[in-house]
DNA sequence: CCTACCGATCGGTAGG
DNA sequence: CCTACCGATCGGTAGG
């Protein structure tokens, strides 16, 4: 065997390089998702990884050539696919609100995802993190598309009167956030889609 | 010197055993939170926590048996801080909300604590960690009074009508929480208790 | 892509 | 409480 193969090219992640190489590229993010969530990023290592895409960790370096750039395809991973769902780029409004709850209700159903994005927000609060920035990036946006869908909300009158769109929008994300903690913890005694409509409900004068 | 010291006791934590031993294990407690929170507990070496103590690692597991052991003070002490605090046996009610409220704005001048916190929380999520079940009591506990504080407000007309205690409970520990991780990432862009007073408010029929 | 290796670090133990 | 050690594991590299 060992046939031409692509070089550890940062940046090309899953697409261009040969089709062997885009294969084992995309099996060996999906084997890490899968320790992150159970680990972290700190507790997970390159061998165990690998070990689930079927390699060995030296072979894994051929492809990424470090601990970090492996996460950063992972991350880079996540936001192509919420791209591609294409659930948030839709117009500011309530249908953006009614996409997040749809978004979390999806989530139930695959707890992996849930797993590792709490563990690696966690871990990535400190500066020094290497998913710190993508974390901002992610709060960021998040927040201010929110805070568009209650403006809009509130020029059209259906959202409470005192109800602050900004306010609104960073209480919605957190609340999310830490609804998923709580779920993961206890499943069975979180109603988090309940609880993310109750909540939402409260902030509106038109039924959901 | 080689005095007399007390035997590596668990359950003793930092009280019995001589006056020598007990600040020992005081300040072995406070290094372990320190490193807790800026690694998490399984990114935490015992070297590291007890070079902040100022002893080898040796010498720390002859005070707390195994890395374990010294988790389970860590949130011993915890517990115990916050009951001395006060603050949340008081009966069910406002006063209750506006205390865990105040335990934010306080929190928000102690960001140590709510690391240490926010990482062993997210940690803690798979069954297997050695805090689960300190974690699942916590939530548990923290959301029974919560409820119990809304039905309180509910029998007297304080709460917006719709509101269920159950869900509203739950939503408002899960807002602190993902409050501060939201805090914790980007400090200058969030206002974690106005945006935990916007949201109790939105939930009373009377101003806060 | 693998074998084989490196230096560093880990939790824990022996023995005083 | 320390010195000295153990086996295990880590990320990364050399060299094919």
């Amino acid at each position: 065997m060992r046939t031409v193969t692509p070089p550890g090219d940062p940046g090309a992640e899953t697409t261009g390089g040969y089709l062997k190489g885009r294969i084992r590229r995309k099996d060996i993010i999906a084997a890490a998702r899968a320790v992150y969530a159970e680990a972290g990023y700190h507790g997970s290592s390159l061998r165990e990884i690998a070990k689930r895409a079927g390699i060995t960790h030296a072979g894994l370096l051929y492809y990424f050539p470090t601990k970090e750039a492996l996460l950063a395809a992972v991350l880079q991973r996540r936001d192509a696919e919420d791209a591609a769902r294409q659930h948030l780029d839709s117009s500011p409004g309530l249908d953006v609100l009614k996409s997040l709850i749809a978004l979390a209700a999806h989530n139930v159903r695959h707890p992996g995802i849930v797993d590792l994005y709490v563990r690696l927000a966690a871990e990535a609060v400190g500066p020094d993190h290497p998913a710190h920035t993508y974390f901002e990036r992610h709060y960021r946006e998040a927040r201010e598309l929110t805070a568009r869908s209650f403006r809009v909300l509130a020029a059209r009158g259906d959202l409470r009167p005192g109800v602050d769109p900004e306010l609104a929008a960073l209480g919605f994300i957190a609340l999310m956030d830490g609804l998923q903690v709580q779920w993961l913890t206890m499943p069975d005694e979180v109603d988090l889609v309940g609880a993310l409509e109750a909540h939402l409900q409260s902030l509106l004068t038109v039924p959901l």
